[in-house]
DNA sequence: ACCGGAGCCTGTTAGC
DNA sequence: TGCTAACAGGCTCCGG
């Protein structure tokens, strides 16, 4: 579920009620949800930690800590953190549960549990191997060309590759293509510099366009509060199947690539 | 380097 | 209405 936006709608709504807040007792009801230390450890570890900061690489969310160590949690596809009082009824899917001193508590909730929570002393024995942060102002359009050189694999599995760039998922590379007007098929070397120019100007825009709009709220998806996002509404061919393109009446299609569902105007994005 | 397939999980949706 | 199969926003591992 959640993709860069969504992370980052997550990351900001949580920060005002996290920050200076002290961690105390920690519960776990899906053990494989604590990827590293052994909960022992972790439970032991963060208890009494503070949060200086909350921050985002990519996918994951990097809560720093007083100590120096950093609390890393990644929601893959059905994750969702909320913060809530302790008297709140239990929620059966909130497999991981961080208490805090001031008396509400930080769950994860995670109905297919794919979802990964790290306690590491530096955060970049987790995401120290992502590609750059798309948004940031050292990623120039020109660092994204010197990327793509030399590889000949299609594009959009390229676009999806976290090692290439940070954050983007299923749905903003689909929509990342449409605007760029590239076939997400297109092998990397052949694309012009100019339509990498594109491609680079389109990822940033939807990207930025997801956080305006706090995220897309297709299945699952919630901001912290349970309300929806609102960038489903402005998404141009993502499970758009079927219905015409927006641009051109052209009906939109959808292909497997890489083992994604991959949505496309064959029109506007011709092989 | 790249591709496809399996695996991790459970809920929802499409189709008969 | 009920059952079944396909599908889901992520990512890793394996063999070819």
């Amino acid at each position: 579920m959640p993709e860069l936006p969504e992370v980052e709608t997550t990351v900001r709504a949580l920060r005002p009620f996290i920050t200076n807040q002290t961690f105390t007792e920690m519960r776990n009801y899906w053990p494989r949800h604590i990827a590293t230390p052994s909960f022992d450890d972790f439970q032991a570890r963060l208890h009494g930690q503070e949060v200086e900061s909350v921050g985002r690489r990519g996918k994951y969310l990097l809560f720093n800590l007083d100590s120096g160590d950093v609390l890393i949690v990644h929601l893959k596809m059905t994750g969702h953190l909320a913060i809530v009082s302790q008297e709140t009824p239990p929620d059966k899917y909130a497999h991981t549960v961080f208490g805090l001193a001031n008396g509400q508590e930080m769950r994860f909730r995670d109905t297919r549990k794919f979802g990964r929570v790290y306690l590491v002393a530096d955060a970049e024995e987790i995401v120290g191997k992502l590609g750059p942060e798309p948004l940031s102002d050292a990623y120039t359009a020109a660092v994204m060309k010197e990327r793509i050189n030399g590889r000949w694999r299609a594009i959009k599995p390229l676009l999806l590759d976290q090692h290439f760039l940070a954050g983007v998922g299923n749905i903003y590379a689909d929509e990342s293509l449409f605007h760029a007007r590239i076939h997400p098929k297109r092998p990397c070397d052949t694309l012009s510099d100019d339509e990498i120019g594109r491609l680079y100007t389109a990822v940033r825009k939807v990207l930025q366009e997801g956080i305006d709009r706090e995220g897309a709220t297709i299945g699952t998806y919630r901001k912290p509060d349970g309300q929806r996002g609102d960038m489903q509404n402005a998404l141009r061919v993502f499970r758009r199947t079927g219905e015409p393109c927006y641009d051109c009446g052209t009906i939109i299609e959808r292909i497997v690539l890489g083992g994604r569902s991959t949505h496309f105007c064959p029109a506007c994005q011709p092989i």
